[in-house]
DNA sequence: AACACGCTCAACCGCGCAAGT
DNA sequence: AACTTGCGCGGTTGAGCGTGT
């Protein structure tokens, strides 16, 4: 279809001088914006509404927050990407004060290369098969990863050289493993190991798993595994399944609006009512209006979050959850040279 | 000092959707 | 029902800047 306005008229394109960022700001402040098509010639620009609107998001707006990204606001939106995927309007909606062309490029400029740095799929968050890593990987850092076999301990060593690939925080997360098989896990020595963490259960993804086997087991397991209220997918130091390690192989905690409320809990298993899985925004505000008259904990916004398209992105990525009943323990090496690596080892 | 290269980020483009006619 | 209009979103581009050689 396209845009009619931007071809109509003799629009100006390009950077926006400081006149026309005046003229735009004080328009908005007095009259609003109203019908964005009709802003340019109110406001006497030469800009076509579209790209009034853009500016006015994207730089113009009081209520945005300028300057680099924080290490959490970095955490929440890997974490939110990994459910959602490159949408990026949503993932910005848990950011106050970012726009989504903000975390996007930030995700394209920053986040995106830490990921092949490590030896993941930036789309999916699971490893990198060695083709992709070998297509990836053309310069910048080299990534080593080693799935041994059948030890099932596997190391993944990011090598960072790169000022701009800080590694101080790294945000591995649960790597997938073949098949548990308890049986044939051998420990790695431990003699070269400084520390080490405990998971007592772990989340297997195995790309290429069916989602059905999963989904056939519960209706809405895919609920569950997205808003961690399920023990399924859970484990004692990531009970949401969806943390990420840190420095200390600790899962991080900065996903904790994730984590149901009581109230949340029970907003979720309404949810989870077979005739509700498809549950769009509008029904779920409606909810949020008459449950009980209370007012419910927004720090998860569920009616920002779209339940239905966590099963359509989840789905592609091949994600699979399952327990492995057994303990894994990650252990961080810490090499030279900057060099981190981590093994997950049966016990 | 000059050039090449890489990175960041503001802005543009095209598409899909919804509401209006 | 078909078409138009407007908005919002994700992908892409390119100017400007910093850094390395």
């Amino acid at each position: 279809m396209g845009h009619h306005c931007c071809s109509k008229q003799k629009v100006k394109r390009g950077l926006w001088s400081p006149e026309e960022d005046e003229k735009l700001i004080r328009h908005i402040t007095t009259y609003g914006h109203g019908c964005w098509s009709s802003v340019p010639k109110l406001a006497g620009l030469q800009r076509c509404g579209k790209s009034c609107r853009l500016r006015w998001i994207n730089y113009l707006r009081p209520d945005l927050k300028r300057g680099s990204f924080t290490e959490q606001e970095e955490r929440t939106i890997i974490d939110v990407h990994r459910i959602l995927g490159n949408r990026w309007a949503q993932i910005a909606k848990h950011l106050p004060g970012r726009t989504d062309n903000e975390v996007k490029n930030f995700w394209n400029s920053c986040i995106k290369k830490k990921f092949i740095a490590q030896g993941l799929d930036p789309n999916t968050h699971n490893l990198l098969s060695s083709h992709q890593i070998n297509s990836n990987n053309n310069n910048a850092s080299k990534v080593c990863h080693h799935i041994h076999q059948p030890t099932s301990a596997f190391s993944v060593i990011s090598q960072t050289k790169d000022a701009s690939m800080d590694m101080k925080t790294p945000f591995i997360t649960l790597p997938p493993l073949p098949p548990p098989d308890t049986s044939s896990i051998n420990p790695i020595p431990t003699s070269s190991l400084h520390e080490n963490s405990t998971i007592t259960a772990f989340e297997w993804q195995n790309p290429n798993s069916a989602w059905t086997d999963l989904r056939d087991q519960s209706s809405h397991s895919l609920m569950e595994l997205a808003m961690g209220s399920t023990p399924v997918a859970s484990s004692a130091l990531n009970p949401s399944g969806f943390g990420i390690l840190d420095e200390n192989c600790m899962w991080g905690t900065n996903f904790e609006s994730f984590e149901p409320t009581g109230q949340e809990e029970m907003e979720l298993q309404q949810k989870q009512q077979p005739q509700q899985e498809k549950i769009c925004e509008g029904e779920v505000d409606k909810v949020n209006k008459t449950s009980s008259g209370q007012k419910i904990d927004n720090s998860f916004d569920s009616s920002n979050f779209d339940f239905e398209f966590v099963e359509s992105a989840l789905m592609p990525c091949g994600m699979y959850c399952s327990v492995f009943a057994g303990t894994l323990q990650y252990q961080k090496l810490q090499m030279g040279g900057g060099r981190l690596v981590y093994d997950a080892i049966a016990s």
